[in-house]
DNA sequence: TGATTAAAAGACATCAGACTCTTATTAGAG
DNA sequence: CTCTAATAAGAGTCTGATGTCTTTTAATCA
């Protein structure tokens, strides 16, 4: 709930390079549009942005494709998050009371920066090895469903 | 914050018509509009939505305008949540894994459940009456602003 | 009843996110 | 060096949310 298509494109993306690094080296942008059923060119410009910001590597030509940075694996989910969506979302008041803060707090005010805090934390404790935890066949399918 | 304008601006009415509520009985768009500085148009057209759904009464004619149904007081917030956005977001898995539930959860799966609880939560025991706690002029400033 | 006032309704415009297609550019293989 | 496979980049389309404008309908009052 809440995030772009493009994060979770981008999310189930880095996930299947991720399990299939270990077999062949490098993931074409054909094969994860196919295998995850999302729109092949829309993809590639997300996975250009998650290249410019460091979480994935990419070479053109025979051979070429995307592979994980070496510190991806070690990444909070945040990142992405930050890459795609952007974090400003996080700080707009949920009433939009254009001045809502802690010194003139809208009545929802304290309630939710308990939400909020608690939201960012699951993207912020998780990284994307640890999203991989799980039996890697198991997430295979579960990436793949259309 | 994950709300769409629609239910911001209309939040923000119901509040302006409930706080004016009391010393004339009826508010026309006009006023809600220029007040909140908000799309005069489009907010007639929430405001229709809006009375239809119940939450909200209005006339035609020479004092004609809007003014609260007579539960709107007692009414928890998140009523106005399913009139505007609707309620299938909250059912959506975060990483937008398409078959993420219970027996079948995604990494976050758990950890989401507990932030999509408390945050329904908030919208679920406030109603609009406890939002008017404060003090009404002080309500009034944090709506109004620009 | 007729004039006036305000909401209701519908047609139209704009913008951003999502998606497609085409054309460069780059890098490896022979 | 040349050919080719694959990413990079840019223009263009589509759709839904947002916003504007105009016409219709209804209620009040003289």
């Amino acid at each position: 709930m809440f995030l772009s298509k493009s994060f979770g494109y981008a999310l189930r993306g880095i996930l299947y390079i991720a399990v299939m690094q270990d077999e062949h080296r490098k993931v074409q942008i054909d094969e994860i549009a196919t295998k995850l059923s999302v729109p092949k060119h829309f993809l590639g410009k997300i996975m250009q942005q998650i290249v410019k910001a460091g979480l994935l590597k990419s070479t053109k030509g025979p051979y070429g494709g995307f592979y994980l940075a070496a510190e991806t694996l070690n990444t909070p989910v945040i990142k992405l998050v930050e890459i795609t969506d952007g974090m400003e979302q996080f700080g707009m008041c949920v009433l939009s009371f254009k001045y809502c803060n802690g010194l003139n707090p809208c009545p929802l005010h304290f309630e939710m920066e308990d939400v909020k805090k608690n939201y960012l934390n699951v993207f912020s404790k998780n990284t994307f090895g640890d999203l991989l935890n799980d039996s890697k066949s198991d997430l295979l399918k579960s990436l793949a469903v259309i």
